[in-house]
Formats: structure tokens, C-alpha cells, sequence
DNA sequence: GGGATACAACTCG
DNA sequence: TTCCACGAGTTGTATCCC
């Protein structure tokens, strides 16, 4: 039931894009989206956007941002010239700290394989290989093959959209157990490596291959070596080879598709390119943080060390650290052995429901999936969270922590419905569903 | 003051 | 024709209860 789309506001709204929306617009900071028509692509994307419901909530999320900067510009405005002294002080000690601590002993490789679903449908399909083509549905893209991101077309882009951008794409539907097949392989294949590799997702992995190489020099062969095992599928890798983890994942974007990089364990090389390195081509700075420092100056990592002070003053001290560390070109080393699963959970998009009935009807779905999902998974959970998302693209969660772990449907379902109740009641207004338990 | 708990916001792939 | 996914993790803040 959602009407609203009176369609007197005629379609003929010319070009009076406001003032550019930097959450909506082509984000070409990714591997194979050099030299495109970046001002044309922008267009196509907007004229696609402005004025649904999806981009009334990006602008009011754009609002939110706007406002922490202005408060945080006040602050900084507030700050006395002792503060920003003691400040500086105080980042000084925590930067030398960082320094004393820059160990360059260690050999870490990280592993990225090249647009990881698309090549692998590729390799199933290799008529593929020459069309532009991407995985995922009409609605959302999982990513897209390296002919598709000519057009602009690219990973959590709606396939819509795409397909203004490049009427002929190509969209194929994911298939999860197929890329955890081909995961699989790589892995076994990281493991003759590094016993211990991190894995962090199905289609990268950090190896740290200091003791590796004392037997057996590859750092070149590493490359040739994986593009020769993969051969016969068709599928690449780019890989980044750096004394610690943050400059190995840099490194393995530097050069994709099927590229390396490598970063000498050296002090001065690390301090020359970590300097102008963008920050928000670093793991863990997104796009609002990225607005936010940019609104302090800060767009190269280099620029942190110049607003040390009042970094400190105006971010926490986690952020700091991080922040200090960064650009320094220091990150760790070790990797950490993935440990136990945290949450488990499972979210479904449809069509807006809005009758009562029918809300219970797909809370009991959810319900099953999940607790087939753990049962598999063999995991129970304490804490049951319900998340919703209505019509205007906003998000709620409620969530409810009980005694006796759940462990099936019959366990919770109870709890689901009762989050449900509480959650029509808040929000009397029609709300589009989904469900994720979660346990903790 | 120090754990739980609840919830929003951010980030990643 | 369609009109922005889904699964997992972290951080920050507020609140309550020893
Ligand atoms: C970025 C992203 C990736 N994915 C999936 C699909 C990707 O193939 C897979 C790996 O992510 P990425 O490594 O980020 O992307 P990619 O491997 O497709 O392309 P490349 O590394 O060459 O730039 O994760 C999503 O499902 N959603 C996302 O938003
Ligand atoms: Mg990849």
C-alpha cells in the first residue's frame, strides 16, 4: 500500500541535482573504473535516484553528517591554544609510541581474488567473458566483471540502474554454494603457505608467509603460481605484499586485476607513500568518516599527522590510535586465528506488507530459516534481535535477551512475535520486514 | 565504577 | 514490468543494577 506517487511532479526535472550528494554519487575509487565518464555515468545515476524514497533517506542520512560536522567544527572553534598544546603533547607521546613499537620482521601477503562471483560464473558460462556482466539480481548487484565496470557498473550498484548504464549487461544470479566451492580450493591452497592464513572472506585471505620464505623465495612465484593453479578455471588474483596487514590489503588493490604490489620493510619507503595516500582507501574508513576528516583538511594520510591535536581533542581514543597508526603505515602483523562466530542472522527484502497477518505470517518464516541456519551451523543464541525496515528506508532494531538459550523454532518464535507486537505497536505505520536473530 | 543490556551508526565484502 | 541485498563485525552511548 504505498501510493504517494502522484505523478503531477512531471519527470522533466532538468539537471538541478542538488548540490552533490556525496553518498549517492559513482564511488570509481575501486579497480577497473579508471578513464570512464565519470560526469555522464553521475547523470544516469542521479536521474535514476532523485526523488525516490531510498534517496529522501540518503539525504536525510547526508543532513545527520552534516550536523556532526558542524558540531564538531564548533567544538574545534572552542578549543583554547593551551588545549591544543597539551593536545599536540599528548599525540606526540602516542605517535612515538606507535614508531617504537613499527616492527618490519614479519612477511604478509594479502590474497584478493579478481571480481570473484563474476569470474566464476565466467568460468561456468566463458561466453561471459567478453560481455558485460554482473552478479546479483534487478535490485542489487554482488559485483560485476571487468568489461561491466567500463560502464560504471559495479559492486552494490541496483541492477536497474546498471542496466540504464549498459543496456546490454548481462545479470546472472548469485550462487552462493558455488563461490564457497571455488573458496574452498584457494584456501587449500593458501593453507600449503601459511598453516595458519586468516581468511576473511570467501574471496580473500592475509598469509603470513615470514617462515614460508625462509624456506623458499616467492615472492614472485607466489603470483605465478596462483594465475597457474587457476588457469584451467580462468581465475586471477591481485596480491599485496607488505610487513603488515594494513599495507598488504592496500597493496592488493594497487594493481588489480591479476597484479601485485610489494612494500619493502623499510621505514622511509612506507613513510614516502603513506603520505599521500588517500584515507579513505584505507580498511576501515568509509564514506562518513571520510567526510569527516575531510572537513578537518584530513584526505591524505599525511594530513593526520598536521591535525594531530585536534584529532585528539575532537575523536575518541580508539579512533585516534587507529587514526595515529594509519599514518605512520602501521597496522598489525600477527594474524589473529578466527575464533567463534558472533551472531548468526538472516534478513529478507519484499514487497511492502503491511496487514497485520501477514507480518506474523513472514516473521514465521524467517523464524524457520534461522533455526535451520543454526541448527546447521550448530549454534544457539541468547539474545534475539528483530530488525525492520519500512518503506522510507528506515531501519529499527528491538532485541530481547532471555535466560534459556534458543536453540530452535519452537524457542524462537515466542520471543520473534513478542518483538513484532512491541514494534507494530511503537510504529503504526506499514512497515516492509525483515527478521535477524542474532546470539551473542 | 563495572558488567549486562538495548540500540543506532558505521564498515566491509 | 522491476525502483537500492544480505550476512557479519565494531564502536559509541544510554540505562540499569549490583
Ligand atoms: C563489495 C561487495 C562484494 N560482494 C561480494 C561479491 C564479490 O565478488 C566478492 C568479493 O568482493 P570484492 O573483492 O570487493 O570485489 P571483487 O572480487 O568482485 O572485485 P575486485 O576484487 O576485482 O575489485 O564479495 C558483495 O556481495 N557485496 C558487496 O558490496
Ligand atoms: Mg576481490
Amino acid at each position: 500500500m504505498d501510493e504517494s506517487r502522484k505523478s503531477g511532479t512531471n519527470q522533466l526535472k532538468p539537471h538541478n541535482h542538488p548540490a552533490q550528494l556525496t553518498r549517492m554519487s559513482l564511488n570509481d575509487n575501486k579497480a577497473g573504473m579508471q578513464g570512464l565518464d565519470k560526469e555522464k555515468i553521475n547523470k544516469i545515476i542521479m536521474d535514476n535516484t532523485v526523488g525516490s524514497r531510498f534517496y529522501k533517506n540518503e539525504q536525510k542520512r547526508e543532513q545527520q553528517v552534516n550536523a556532526r560536522i558542524q558540531k564538531m567544527k564548533e567544538k574545534l572553534n572552542s578549543f583554547t591554544s593551551n588545549q591544543i598544546m597539551t593536545a599536540k603533547q599528548h599525540a606526540e607521546e602516542i605517535l612515538s609510541e606507535v614508531e617504537n613499537q613499527r616492527d618490519l620482521s614479519r612477511t604478509i601477503i594479502h590474497i584478493d581474488m579478481d571480481a570473484f562471483y563474476a569470474a566464476v560464473e565466467e568460468r561456468d558460462r566463458p561466453e561471459l567473458k567478453q560481455k558485460p556482466m554482473a552478479v546479483g539480481g534487478m535490485d542489487m548487484l554482488s559485483t560485476s566483471n571487468y568489461v561491466a565496470r567500463k560502464y560504471g557498473v559495479r559492486a552494490a550498484m541496483p541492477g536497474f540502474i546498471a542496466k540504464k548504464l549498459c543496456p546490454n549487461l548481462i545479470i546472472v544470479p548469485t550462487n552462493f554454494d558455488k563461490y564457497r566451492e571455488v573458496s574452498k580450493e584457494t584456501q587449500e591452497i593458501f593453507s600449503e603457505y601459511d598453516e595458519n592464513f586468516c581468511g576473511m572472506s570467501l574471496d580473500e585471505a592475509f598469509l603470513d608467509i615470514t617462515d614460508h620464505l625462509q624456506k623458499r623465495l616467492i615472492y614472485d612465484q607466489q603470483k605465478k603460481w596462483l594465475s597457474i593453479k587457476f588457469y584451467k578455471h580462468g581465475l586471477f588474483a591481485s596480491a599485496g605484499i607488505a610487513p603488515n596487514t594494513m599495507l598488504a590489503k592496500i597493496g592488493s588493490d594497487l594493481n588489480k586485476p591479476n597484479g601485485q604490489t610489494f612494500f619493502a620493510p623499510n621505514r622511509d619507503e612506507i613513510m614516502k607513500f603513506i603520505k599521500d595516500f588517500p584515507v579513505r582507501k584505507v580498511n576501515g574508513i568509509g564514506k562518513v568518516t571520510e567526510q569527516l576528516l575531510s572537513s578537518l583538511g584530513v584526505q591524505k594520510c599525511g594530513d593526520i599527522y598536521e591535525m594531530r591535536a585536534e584529532l585528539m581533542l575532537l575523536f575518541s581514543a580508539t579512533s585516534c590510535s587507529f587514526f595515529f597508526r594509519m599514518c605512520l603505515g602501521c597496522s598489525s602483523n600477527i594474524l589473529e586465528p578466527d575464533g567463534e562466530r558472533k551472531s548468526i542472522s538472516t534478513e529478507r527484502t519484499f514487497s511492502t506488507i503491511s496487514n497485520r497477518d501477514e507480518l506474523f505470517a513472514k516473521l514465521d518464516e524467517l523464524c524457520h530459516s534461522l533455526a535451520a541456519d543454526m541448527k546447521k551451523q550448530n549454534v544457539q543464541g541468547k539474545t534475539l534481535t528483530l530488525k525492520t525496515k519500512n518503506v522510507d528506508f528506515q531501519l529499527h532494531t528491538r532485541s530481547k535477551t532471555i535466560n534459556v538459550p534458543m536453540t530452535n523454532y519452537q524457542t524462537i518464535f515466542p520471543v520473534a512475535q513478542e518483538l513484532l507486537k512491541q514494534e507494530i505497536l511503537n510504529a503504526n505505520n506499514k512497515l516492509s520486514l525483515r527478521l535477524m536473530g542474532k546470539y551473542q
